[in-house]
DNA sequence: CTAGCATTTGTACAGCCGTCCAAATGTGGC
DNA sequence: GCCACATTTGGACGGCTGTACAAATGCTAG
């Protein structure tokens, strides 16, 4: 018991094979007995470390968004230290989403595949995957919201949250779609490539957070 | 047999009632008999007008995407008439986007109903969907994107695919939830007020694609 | 070695799923 | 009235689902 290291590895083996599964086909589609034979778990080891496919869901969230948000905040102080508003605008976006989009699939504290699964698991309207996100999720959000307005003064707020909303669905259907761009651009994009990807939305987003409020323009 | 007005009453109530439920809950988590019920149809009575799920599903889309696409291909042309590069932008995003979000839920040439249905089973990644979401939007994406282009003959066409991939991803990601904008901004802002949401998503989108390219700003 | 707990196994269960089909019913032309 | 066809009905089918549980096994402390 001294040693808490490897000990559940088989508790990990199916929470790696249930995200691995969830992220790429959905929640309801797959079944546990998928993940008990991608994992090399018995079916009913799936029931007593978690209870049910919901439990299970849940311990998957648990597992990321503790140390994924802890990155986020991190790399949100580290971004508002920055002086010049242009500067911090843009590290901010870029705080916001690179935890989402960085491609070290195996570490806990994000991943494009966890986010894979969020954005897949919120589209299907899985009821209590909703509930925790948007507990686990909305104090980040608005941390991020209230600093992105300390950059935009005179920006109303209503405007900074569609904004964000929007980035947030940039990431999203990016996640989902890969492929989308690479067949639109005829491979002159390449929609898996997640660096591409973020440098690509940090750009847009920037560009759109700094559009003017209600009036007309003047450049 | 004169009268082709309302002489499939049943099969196009079957549509319907599919059309809401999946648009609601996704395609997988919605069984037939829910349809059926739901419809007020018998469950044997979608199997002989549309053989199986699937094909219930392709007939949603067949009945949607060709006068979706004539209506934006209308508003495209409509948009491409006008002289100044800056309003066409703008008008052309807004064309891209508007049939997408007419909130007349009962049209069958548009409407957020079966835009969020699209979105919804694109993120389920159905694979009979996806082929014909490809199939069916790839052709009028392309046009758009050809005009955008037009209108910024100094972008490569690389960041034109990816700022209208974002474009969809924001539209997408306010379809599916609508609430989120709402709670975070307190009220302050309504995501499922699709006139408000079409004026934000413009006015974000067209910054974005005046974004300049691959070097610095120079404003 | 053994007692006791943690974990794994195999199986059973009830329930829902999409699909299929024969029979019943409705409908329009002759 | 009657025939032929379109549609609707109700039920049955095998298969898959998530969950539950008793029995078997592994492992560790004493």
């Amino acid at each position: 018991m001294l040693t808490a290291q490897r000990q559940n590895s088989m508790r990990e083996a199916i929470l790696d094979a249930a995200e691995d599964l969830f992220s790429k086909n959905g929640f309801r589609a797959v079944s546990m007995r998928e993940i008990a034979q991608a994992s090399g778990a018995n079916l009913g080891s799936i029931s007593y470390h978690f209870g049910s496919k919901d439990g299970l869901l849940r311990a998957i969230y648990e597992r990321h968004s503790g140390p994924m948000n802890r990155r986020r905040q991190e790399l949100l102080t580290e971004a508002q230290r920055i002086r010049d508003p242009d500067d911090r605008l843009e590290a901010i976006v870029r705080a916001f989403i690179l935890p989402s989009l960085s491609q070290t699939e195996g570490s806990i504290g994000g991943g494009a595949r966890f986010a894979r699964l969020r954005a897949v698991v919120m589209a299907e309207r899985h009821e209590d995957a909703q509930k925790i996100i948007a507990e686990t999720f909305n104090p980040i959000n608005l941390a991020f919201i209230d600093a992105l307005q300390a950059c935009l003064p005179h920006l109303p707020r209503a405007d900074i949250v569609w904004r964000t909303h929007f980035l947030l669905g940039a990431v999203s259907y990016t996640l989902i779609n890969p492929w989308r761009v690479t067949r639109l651009s005829d491979g002159e994009a390449n929609g898996e490539n997640t660096e591409e990807a973020l440098v690509q939305i940090v750009r847009a987003a920037v560009a759109a957070f700094r559009a003017p409020a209600g009036s007309d323009p003047a450049p």
